[in-house]
DNA sequence: TGTGTTCTTTTTGTCGACAAGAAAAATACA
DNA sequence: TGTATTTTTCTTGTCGACAAAAAGAACACA
């Protein structure tokens, strides 16, 4: 026989709690809900999510290991800030990893890879059509994320969707001013590199990424000369 | 007036006491004093270093997150195996970092950084004279290190650092039963970075780094078919 | 008014204790 | 003897409370 306790409510499994708090932040963080340098306070947290402050600590010190999120010890802990002064080393990553990952899916993917791949296509498209900026966002990082997972160096998958995480902050700074940035092209573009990986013709697949990669780049600098203001205004 | 309290003996600074464990754990984990797969015992550990569990848990979850350890939800948590059956994925992720950090320090280094790059390729070249397998390792790693940061490029740095301690575990498990593996011939080789390095030459550069690169893998998989039971072993 | 010092407040870091899960041990039963 | 079930044990995950740092407020004094 089994006794139920009515009294106490846990409403959650035990060690969900930290994945939680962990995914919500990033995105929150991600989509700039949380504004880079804006403090984190793990009592208010503790509150909105009605569990302790362990781990919540714990989410955070996740976080603080993606780079995320900043500690200075004893004192506050803050959202990351944008680095724009070392912007052109975050391109020269990005561009790298976008070549290198989507040779590499041309080299190793397994058919069973094509169809997330191509689900994440449509939702990129769909996004676009609903002039969904966030999702539009989300979901392109979704879709190279996809490819270099099928790609299968989980070294190049590991820096490479930080650097997408790291460009969707920086994505969504810039669509708050500017609407239909990414153009349809980029849809087109996504096809021809899934027709380069289906048809494992590797050194395609690398010269559609590098030339994807640099047209992305080339977008979010000429915004930058537009209103070179930004950099300074976070 | 102040009270003063002689019966508590903290004896370590607020704070101090994660990044010691961490460190530490990192550095045993790294030289193969703790094996991979062997299990990690909070009580223990907080025993060990005298403190509560809660420091302890917190550098577990930073190792974590490095991926030197792994936990299994509600269960034990051990250090993380070595992938023997992608090597591959290694060596390629190994070979093109090595080659990007050594091409950008060409790029992008200052005066002031060949100086701590000549001392950790003074202290490797003493390391092999005096025959010391573990520092060889390390400042092997920690040269190639201090190149990537003359680089600039944080997130070529940080991959590249992952993979050099990765490397440190493969090089310790295979030093183990040879001897005079790394040649001479590495520390030349060294020098002509160094030089290539300084003159700016950032194709040759490039090209040394991947020579410097495959050379080494090439080593370690020749030693991987002459006992090919190793995988086995661990 | 300006400056240096002491108190107060706020937030983090650490602790000991307890509860939930899962493996291991013990037990019941055929 | 072999298998299913209960009990025990052991480890982790979570909690509430307290102590240490640092910032800010209040105060003294010139």
């Amino acid at each position: 026989m089994r006794d139920i306790d009515p009294g106490s409510h846990p409403e959650r499994k035990r060690g969900s709690g930290v994945k939680m708090v962990y995914d919500l932040l990033r995105d929150e963080i991600l989509d700039l809900k949380l504004a880079p340098g804006s403090p984190i306070d793990e009592v208010q947290l503790a509150e909105r999510f009605k569990m302790s402050r362990t781990p919540i600590r714990e989410a955070l010190v996740r976080l603080a290991g993606d780079g995320l999120i900043e500690t200075l010890p004893n004192r506050s802990t803050m959202v990351s800030n944008i680095d724009f002064l070392n912007l052109s080393t975050f391109f020269d990553a990005l561009v790298l990893m976008y070549r290198v990952t989507t040779r590499l899916a041309a080299q190793n993917h397994r058919p069973e890879d094509l169809p997330s791949i191509r689900r994440f296509h449509e939702d990129y498209s769909a996004a676009i059509e609903a002039r969904d900026t966030l999702a539009m966002i989300a979901t392109n990082a979704a879709f190279h994320a996809a490819i270099a997972e099928a790609g299968r160096n989980p070294y190049f998958t590991g820096l490479f969707r930080r650097l997408l995480d790291e460009g969707r902050r920086i994505l969504r700074l810039y669509y708050q001013s500017y609407d239909e940035l990414f153009p349809r092209q980029f849809v087109d573009e996504h096809a021809e590199i899934i027709a380069a990986i289906e048809a494992r013709d590797v050194e395609e697949a690398d010269r559609l990424g590098k030339v994807h990669a640099e047209q992305i780049v080339a977008q979010v600098q000429k915004l930058f000369s537009r209103n070179g203001k930004l950099d300074i205004a976070l």
